[in-house]
DNA sequence: AACGTGACGGCAATCGTTTTCCTTATTTTC
DNA sequence: GAAAATAAGGAAAACGATTGCCGTCACGTT
């Protein structure tokens, strides 16, 4: 096994170099006026002994760790990995660690998550979910700077970096109504949640702005694709006359896609089908590929992480800040060669 | 925002309590002897200037951290998350936390990491990948224990803790056995990865246990639904006469499962179904929902981190340990209500 | 020869905690 | 009533690294 039994100290170092600790520290880290020579000797000594400087030790001086938490607050899933993904890349370039904790919706496990963090003297946190709802604030009057993303805080006053959901469902609107479907029906998750509540408001108004109502009420459910296939159902059982569908979810999306090619509509010609998150399990297991909207979960985290070192140094930036989603075309909303019926000049590919 | 300025020292709390710092340090530890009444006063004042000890400090004197970092070879994933929930879970009992690094299957980042973590003086390291292959050791010597999970190392020495892949292509086999289908294929990913070879040959080795053959060589192709279709269009367009297919996926399985029913076969009186990795999305997204084999990731995530607990402690465990897969059953291999033509006697329910 | 001046490195304080000795009181025991 | 035992808490030395300050050379200048 080979394992080294004690990690060398800048001590043993200096004592190897044949130089004080103050001369060895100052030699690796290129400061005080040495002798070149002095300071290759030291850096020799160092890498023979593989000395790595302890953390700990050195922020106990400079008072910063270079580290930050991340909490999520329900479970780690989905949405948090990107998020979190984003976040690493933004802090590992200014050599950051991150320390993960889930709080599995557990308040006195946040809490609990939370004083850890503190005594680790995390120099900020970035807390995040598995859904856009808001909640209360982690604490106050907490010493360290907290960022939220993608999930917000209820005060206004905290920094919350989350998708701009409505914008996204809006271009959703505008891409069926740019390939000319006019009655569109909209199928998404649970009312009680956030996102499900405004995205379905933003597409209304989105047609509402075109003089056009919804070709049902909003219909909502779960996310699944059960629910996506249970939805057609109502649509082709109700008079409603429809060209297309935007869905509020991949899933819901897929559901709906499987059930209209069982019921003999073919998507896109007789139905287009625009989902939500891009997930590519989804999107590209679907027949055909969907078209859906991304939230770009990993510049969000990039973003959060950013804001977050921002505070750091001084700069907060409070208040909620919106990411773009944008829209990702995909066989459900196009025919491959174009002989689009309705439009009239047939432009080449 | 109320931002505390300053994280409160050891020193403050003495000075509100008026002891010293010696004294404060015993009464919030419970060591040395002291009046209950001073320890009370001393924890009242902690209280007050809601003080956490310095957890770097603290590490200085105790030469532990309390703290492990979990290493990701290529990219954190579908298969890393329940491993690292399960590590979580299994080290937030004992009160470590987690520093996650993503070295995103580059070797100098991986290096890279490696030092971060070392110098932030963790008392072990979980590695971790995406796939089942074996991997080269993080490096030689380290002065910390390493655990390889779900991913293994080449070293037979290095502790690494992995599914028992074959056990669980055995275990379906077993079960469209027991269901009484005889006629078995095998679609799965690329060739070139260990998981797809592991599970084919110890399906086609209880195959020949029981005298049979496979249905048709194994199909090996991608880990994906199109792949599954795909490989349908093999099987249907081959003499082949199969009446179940065990799958390398649950993607796979269920773009066989959609392929078939597109066919006109139905899942599962004509064709049996079983799948890989139990995934939720998948196997309650098709119809009908997928039986599939679930590798206990979490459970494996929280051995890991048991047996790198145990390593930290001075008892490591060297050399592979396989963790059991089972099997999920679901409809797609059984009848709701079962008058199934081959079964000698109806049992009820 | 006396002095000034850099260059080079050592010394020691510092960061926040823990822990090992000590020093005081106070009480017990013969 | 004096010696000894005990309880309570303070002083200071670690832990590992950084950094400001200071001493000591070896020069060059007048």
């Amino acid at each position: 096994m080979g394992k080294l039994e004690r990690h060398a100290t800048i001590a043993d170092v200096a004592a190897l170099a044949g130089v004080s600790v103050g001369t060895a520290s100052k030699a690796l880290n290129g400061r005080g006026s040495l002798r070149e020579e002095t300071r290759r000797r030291v850096r020799e000594a160092a890498r023979q002994l593989s000395f790595e400087a302890n953390a700990g030790a050195r922020s106990l001086h400079s008072g910063r760790t270079y580290t930050v938490g991340m909490v999520t607050t329900d479970t780690i899933g989905r949405f948090s990995i990107p998020v979190l993904m984003g976040a690493e890349d933004a802090l590992g370039a200014g050599e950051m660690s991150i320390f993960l904790c889930d709080g599995r919706g557990d308040p006195i496990r946040e809490q609990y998550y939370i004083r850890t963090l503190l005594s680790r003297r995390v120099d900020g946190i970035i807390v995040t979910g598995r859904r856009t709802e808001a909640r209360p604030p982690l604490g106050v009057d907490l010493p360290v700077p907290i960022v939220y993303a993608f999930i917000s805080s209820t005060d206004p006053g905290d920094c919350s970096v989350v998708p701009d959901e409505a914008g996204g469902a809006r271009k959703a609107i505008d891409h069926l109504l740019a390939i000319g479907r006019t009655r569109i029906a909209h199928v998404t998750g649970p009312e009680r949640h956030n996102s499900a509540r405004v995205r379905a408001a933003a597409a209304t108004e989105r047609l509402a702005e075109e003089g056009l109502s919804p070709a049902t009420p909003p219909l909502f459910g779960g996310w699944s694709e059960v629910w996506g296939r249970q939805a057609v159902g109502i649509l082709l059982a109700g008079q409603a006359d429809f060209d297309a569908v935007f869905c509020g979810s991949d899933q819901i999306a897929r559901g709906v896609c499987d059930a209209l090619r069982s019921a003999g509509r073919r998507v896109p010609e007789d139905v287009a089908l625009v989902g939500f998150d891009n997930w590519d399990v989804m999107t590209e297991g679907a027949q055909p590929p969907l078209t859906s909207i991304d939230m770009n979960l990993e510049g969000l985290g990039r973003s959060a992480a950013e804001k977050l070192l921002a505070a750091i140094n001084g700069s907060p930036s409070p208040g909620r800040h919106a990411i773009a989603c944008h829209l990702v075309v995909r066989e459900s909303t196009t025919v491959p060669f174009p002989p689009a019926p309705s439009s009239p000049a047939g432009r080449p590919r």
